[in-house]
DNA sequence: CAAGTGTACTATAACAGATAGTACACTATT
DNA sequence: AATAGTGTACTATCTGTTATAGTACACTTG
């Protein structure tokens, strides 16, 4: 369910969080399915439990799950709302990138055409 | 002409490096100008020589400069056309996050607003 | 020779990330 | 009550990266 890149520059606690919320996004965990517990995944990542308790702590900053102590961590009913608003905030990464693009002279179109790529739709060549 | 940032998350030296790029891209900084001395930027920009080293010492390996010791540093013919094929490459990042967005279900037409907004094309809206 | 350039080192400090280990509280199950 | 599995809270340590400080040397131009 989860995929560590231990040479990735991005610290494998934000790795948790990004795929979670992905997982969220895809609608692979939904509200109220129980994430797994820091102790099973540290021993099924190899991952200190601490760094995935400081993942976890940070979703659980956004609202995105809730510890049952003693029970376990479910994922809220709001999860995926908050997920896709998140996800809306990334479109200013985008538009900054793309302003490096233009000043570097790609063309637009070779930006938007990746950017459909990613939708699936194929480009009308 | 520089501008860093002294609480982001990326590192000075990335910080310069990443301008200088875009100084190159939008042809503010041509074949054979002269960038300003390790010493100099130093004082300019309160930033330790050593960091500014290794910021040049990235850009020369990978081709955007040369250094004449004792002269100075200077761009080289090939660092516009370098530039350029560097941000091909982040199309890449482009379309990974195009595709998280997606999964989120942020319609497509949003993410291509962000990009032509950042080409200065305004939407039909 | 003097001034300004690049280059090369060592040493140090500061910080973030990750690990190790321990301890305690809570809940469900038996 | 006992047990197992959960979350939580610490402290300590290790490591790598980033940045700074300081020194020294080589080169080129004027």
């Amino acid at each position: 369910m989860y995929q560590i890149d231990r040479f990735a520059r991005t610290p494998i606690y934000e790795q948790i969080i990004d795929q979670t919320q992905r997982l969220i996004a895809t609608g692979i965990l939904k509200d109220g399915d129980q994430l797994p517990s820091v102790r099973m995944l540290s021993l099924e990542l190899s991952v200190n439990p601490n760094t995935l308790q400081k993942a976890y702590a940070e979703l659980e900053r956004r609202g995105l799950c809730v510890s049952a102590p003693g029970n376990g961590r479910f994922i809220t009913p709001d999860a995926l709302r908050l997920v896709g608003e998140g996800m809306k905030g990334r479109l200013d990464e985008v538009r900054s990138i793309a302003e490096e693009m233009r000043a570097a002279g790609i063309p637009v179109e070779d930006v938007i055409d990746a950017v459909q790529s990613a939708y699936g739709k194929e480009t009308k060549s």
